[in-house]
RNA sequence: GCGUUGAUGGUCUAGUGGCUAUGACUUGGGCCUUCCAAGCCCAAAACCCGGGUUCGAAUCCCGGUCGGCGCACCA
């Protein structure tokens, strides 16, 4: 069994995430968040707010998961998010029909399926791999379709990611911000890739969530207002030049970007921002890295992109969030589509005298001569240079057909106007989450299966060779054991190590026997803990050892034990989930104390007294 | 999508053309028990789905679904 196993295992058993649809024997690319999953992934997704709606500012707003076609068509989605495909008959391989054809004519991409068929069998072409025979092509677009209202309706997709929201919003947003840049938004959801062939559990699905964000940022300042707060931060990158040695370097993100090895400020400070969040929900820094895109790999359009990996243990380095320079491509291509200028107006420090030639068609005179023409007639017009306009017949072709056009009706001057600003069309550095693979990276970084000796021995080393120990920041660390000094008889301890933070139960309420002398203290207690907001359970089914056992599984980071000693002077013991101590702490105030722990990390040791062992 | 391989209680697993389908762990109830999966009693719980072959199919055959792996795909 190896770990990927060993945590989905646990993950179905526990109720973190579950196969759709089982009762029927489910589909492919979609799972379940069960109960702790659930609560789990909006531990993280909360933290992500915290980040970047919080402390960066980036408001949140929410649009359709459902697209109308005009959005993907500007997008490049309808287009560009499929493939023709052809498969052989003989070998069954699959090919680009497109590429297939191109060496046998020009503009093979133009093709729709049908039409590449043909010229597939026209030109008797044949599988490259085989030499046998090709099906039909067909078109394989990755977004699911839908209809929009009864009938036929209107063709509709389902958003192939969130991010084209706040681009189709940039007027509104850009307003709400008071027209100023940089500025950005935020959409935390649901988006749909009708993939392939969907595997790997839940690193690709055909329904994700994905948190994105989408900073709008002047593309002559590329610098950020708050650079020096991660300046002097190490990052593990992986850049394009290591990518061909094979070897990625510390450096932090004043050297990378100094060097020109991350393309400018925003985009080094934004990998600084995700490496914190990553690190925070408890991604193990020694298995995340940033890896640069490669030239080819890269979007046309992009000048920068990186993607945050984190190892896991089965499918090595997985992509978890790009962060890329997109530049004004979206925006671009949202305003040529809806035909509606996108930009914002930025003021000059001083107004500009600017001289520029300008012309003025006279359109009382042109409206009755060229009618239903004049509108374009005066458009050609205004394309013309000051010697073609300076004729007593002046030409100009409008749809295909030379006109003339006399010198009175149209008027030019170069004249010198102020302006006090321009138009910008702002360039998008844009972090992309997929949050559905950081929530298996979480789990995955968490689990521990920890070897432990046998019978009421405190863990003092696993079977690999590492002993645990407290460190200053109230968690634990791991340090090599020598192999004559490991446990010969062990035990399997099974323990997700999660930040208290993101933990689906936080504490677990338990009175140490099932006797209602005890059940009701910890009841009390329990309400005590639901009162301060902090997730709870109490349990008192089976002995103290299983239920220590059954929290440590789910990665319950506190467990509060009332014992006799809780009948006699009011406090109770509370035991750490990764070392298994315990330290005994009033009933009173228990609740803040807590709260401090999980919260405010405050150390362990800062409170009550040890408990010997 | 192609090929390959698998599917038995919640989990892991034994098993065979034939009688009431193993076992362990887990879970629930109880007894006992003063802190790390202890013991005892009781209980609940499974042959992926649909066809076919057969007196009889969980077992053999075909198709599907789901999982693993390889290929292809992953703007």
């Amino acid at each position: 069994m190896d770990k990927y196993e060993q945590v989905i295992e646990l993950a179905k058993r526990r109720g973190f995430l579950w196969n759709s649809f089982e009762l029927y024997g489910g589909s492919r690319g979609f799972y379940d968040y069960g109960p702790l999953g659930s609560t789990l992934k909006r531990r993280i997704e909360q933290i992500w707010r915290e980040f970047y709606v919080i402390q960066e500012g980036h408001m949140e707003i929410e649009c359709p998961t459902i697209g109308i076609e005009d959005v993907f068509v500007a997008s490049g989605h309808v287009g560009g998010f499929s493939d023709p495909l052809c498969e052989c008959k003989k070998c069954g391989e699959a090919f680009r029909a497109d590429h297939l054809v191109e060496n046998v004519m020009d503009a093979a991409g133009t093709l729709n399926a049908e039409q590449l068929t043909q010229v597939i069998k026209e030109k008797g072409i044949t599988c490259p791999e085989c030499g046998g025979e090709f099906n039909d092509a067909y078109e394989f677009n990755l977004m699911f379709k839908t209809t929009i209202g009864p009938g036929t309706g209107r063709q509709g997709y389902l958003r192939p990611e969130t991010a084209q929201g706040m681009f189709v919003d940039f007027q509104r947003l850009s307003r709400f911000y008071r027209e100023k840049l940089p500025f950005g938004a935020v959409q935390i959801g649901k988006s749909y890739r009708n993939e392939i062939a969907p595997r790997q559990g839940v690193i690709r699905l055909r329904e994700f969530t994905q948190a994105e964000c989408e900073i709008f940022t002047d593309p002559r300042d590329k610098s950020h207002p708050n650079f020096e707060r991660f300046a002097d931060k190490e990052l593990t990158l992986y850049s394009q030049e290591g990518q061909e040695k094979g070897e990625s370097v510390r450096m932090t993100v004043r050297e990378a970007v100094e060097k020109g090895v991350i393309a400018h400020e925003f985009l080094g400070y934004n990998l600084a921002l995700t490496n914190e969040f990553l690190t925070k929900i408890g991604i193990d820094p020694a298995r995340l890295r940033f890896r640069q895109h490669l030239k080819d790999e890269m979007a046309h359009y992009a000048i920068d992109c990186w993607d945050a990996e984190i190892e896991m243990d089965r499918f090595g380095w997985v992509e978890t969030v790009g962060i890329a320079d997109r530049t004004d491509y979206d925006l671009n291509a949202h305003a040529k589509v809806s035909k509606t200028e996108l930009y914002v107006y930025v003021e000059y420090d001083e107004p500009k005298m600017v001289t520029r030639f300008t012309v003025k068609p006279n359109m009382g005179k042109l409206g009755p001569i060229f009618k239903g023409k004049a509108k374009a007639v005066s458009e050609a017009l205004k394309q013309l240079s000051e010697a073609e306009l300076n004729q007593t017949e002046i030409k100009v072709t409008v749809d295909g057909e030379e006109v003339t056009v006399s010198s009175d009706m149209v008027e030019f001057a170069e004249e010198t106007v102020k302006v006090s600003g321009e138009a910008v069309v702002p360039h998008v550095i844009e972090p992309s989450y997929g949050i559905d693979r950081i929530f298996y990276g979480v789990m995955e970084h968490a689990f521990e299966e920890a070897h432990i000796l046998a019978m009421n021995e405190p863990v003092d080393g696993n079977i690999d060779g590492t002993a645990y120990y407290p460190t200053e920041d109230g968690n634990y660390g791991k340090t090599p054991i020598p192999a004559d000094e490991q446990p010969s008889e062990y035990e399997t301890r099974v323990v997700m190590h999660f930040s208290s933070r993101v933990a689906p139960v936080q504490v677990a309420v338990l009175p140490l026997l099932t006797r209602e002398q005890l059940i009701d203290p910890a009841k009390k207690i329990e309400e005590k803990l639901r009162e301060k907001g902090l997730l709870v359970t109490y349990d008192d089914s089976g002995t103290i050892g299983r239920r220590y056992r059954r929290n440590d599984e789910i990665g319950t980071p506190f467990a509060v034990t009332v014992d006799y000693e809780t009948l006699q002077n009011d406090t109770v013991t509370v035991r750490r989930r990764d070392l298994m101590d315990q330290r005994r702490y009033p009933i009173e105030g228990i609740e803040n104390m807590l709260y401090d722990l999980i919260y405010r990390d405050k150390p362990f040791e800062s409170m009550g007294e040890p408990v010997k062992q």
